[in-house]
Formats: structure tokens, C-alpha cells, sequence
DNA sequence: GATAGACCTTCCCACGATGGGAAGGTCAAG
DNA sequence: CTTGACCTTCCCATCGTGGGAAGGTCTATC
């Protein structure tokens, strides 16, 4: 099967593919005697694991130890499950930022009238002494 | 006032103000005799604005056309509304997606024991062909 | 004065994840 | 045998930020 096929069959694009490859993530495809790569079922298995791993927010250096961890029958379910509850307390921690930021950015919303004239609370916490939070 | 001590009263690094600078957002400081770029309180306050829109978490390209209005002290106050409600639908949607993400994560680490023994159902869930939502 | 250390300058490189696109080889269908 | 859809490698761009080298300047202390 090639990239292409290989990219649609497991939703992680053929130039992902060859990155993914390039930084080691995935041990080189084998390659037909045209030097195209060619996938097998169990390439696309870790294609999807990866596609799958993307898509909760696993960063690509917690999918290699997830993809270490996956190779490895033997390992304890424990070291999986503090990876995973890592990478959830930071997924947490930035969604409680964002949060702070959509806070004050609907109180500054709130605050200006929006219409013809030109004094607005938005801009004057911006650039005012005033604290954003106000 | 040497860059430095700008960076310090604004809270913007040294490095960004002349990334800054390079990239249009800022019109280059005036320079002293030695070639070292000068502020003076005005530059502090666009520089102090700039750290406070990025801690809302707009893009440089954001704070540049919110720079703009605010430099322009007729613009109807609509229009900042506008691009900060823009903003706000942005952060909401991206806040949404990585509560998704977290919720999916969250499903996965309370189902995953967690001990000596080798099956987890997050590495299972990660390489398998069920739904990660199940 | 000289020397040390803290500053400044420009320039290039890196990250992380992704995509765009050029230049060239290959395959399958008409 | 051409056309179009693939594939290959290689380089560049994005976005925001930082690291660091090589070199110039300022200030305080001896």
C-alpha cells in the first residue's frame, strides 16, 4: 500500500508520514523496487495509534512513549496510566488559562457599548494603568 | 531607557521588542549615539498594551489591527467590539476543543487500573479499532 | 587609566507540527 | 504514447519565542 493510501486509510497525512519518520517516530517503510514506501497492515495500526494519540493532544515526544509503551506486552498498565495522567493535568492546566483569558476578554466585551463613538473599555484596559481584570 | 529596562517595565522580552520591531508591529525605536535603541513613556505604553493583549491571548496580527484603532482615537468603538468578539468566538472554540479532549482522556485514565499488570485500556483504546469515546 | 561585568548590537538557528511547492521519477488507463 | 495521478527528495513558511555567537559600549571599582 502506498503513502497515499496508507495516509487516507489511517487520517495522518503522507507528508506527516514522512516527517514522523524523519524524526524517528516510526522505523523506516520498507520501500518497493520503485523506492516508493509501501505500508502494511501493521504500519497502519501505528499510524492510527498515532492519528488517534494526535487527536486527544499527545504531543509527538508523549506518542513515542506511548508507542514504546504500546510495543512493550510486559509493561505495568501503571506507567501508561501516570503518562496519560500527565499529559491530562497539562491538557487541564492550559484549558484553565484559556479560560482566565475568554473571562476577562467577555468582561471587556461586555463593558463596551459598541457603537459610533469612539471611547471603549477594551481598549483603555489595554492600554491604561488599569488592572484587565477590573 | 535601554531596551532592557523597557523590557522590564513592560513585560515584553528584550528579544520580542525587536522581534517586534523587525516585523512592522512597533516603528523602530529612535537610537542613540551608540546605536542603542531608545524609549521613552510613550513607547512603554504601546509596549505595556502588547504584553497585556498577548496575556489575552490575541495574535501579533490581532494586536497590530488593535494597535491601529487604538492609535486612531476616532474609530467608532463597534469596530475594536467586533475584533474582540472575533477573538472571543476563537478562544471559545479552541477551549471547546480541548475540553474534548480532556473529557476523552479523562474516560481513558479511570478505566485503565493502573498497576503491575500489563492491559490498559488506554493502549487499547489508542491501537484498537474501537471508538476512543467508548 | 585598566579591567570586569553588565549591557547593547546584528545575525543565524532552534523548537513543534504542519503545509506548500518545485523538480524529477513512475505507474495505469485511455 | 500521452495524460494525470501518484511517488521521491529537498527547501521554505508559518507562529511566537528563545539561545547563543561575535562584537561594540557603558559603568564601577581598583
Amino acid at each position: 500500500m502506498n503513502i497515499g493510501a496508507a495516509a487516507r486509510a489511517s487520517g495522518v497525512s503522507a507528508k506527516m508520514i514522512r516527517h514522523y519518520e524523519a524524526i524517528g517516530l516510526l522505523k523506516p517503510a520498507s520501500r518497493r523496487d520503485n523506492s516508493y514506501r509501501d505500508y502494511g497492515g501493521h504500519d497502519l495500526h501505528e499510524l492510527r495509534f498515532i492519528a488517534r494519540a494526535r487527536r486527544i493532544g499527545f504531543s509527538v515526544a508523549e506518542i513515542a512513549a506511548l508507542l514504546a509503551l504500546w510495543r512493550d506486552r510486559e509493561r505495568p498498565s501503571r506507567d501508561v496510566k501516570a503518562l496519560a495522567e500527565r499529559h491530562l493535568v497539562d491538557l487541564e492546566r492550559r484549558i484553565a488559562e484559556m479560560r482566565e483569558m475568554a473571562e476577562t476578554l467577555r468582561g471587556l466585551v461586555r463593558s463596551c457599548h459598541g457603537d459610533e463613538r469612539p471611547d471603549c473599555p477594551i481598549l483603555a484596559s489595554l492600554g491604561g494603568e488599569a488592572s484587565l481584570t477590573a
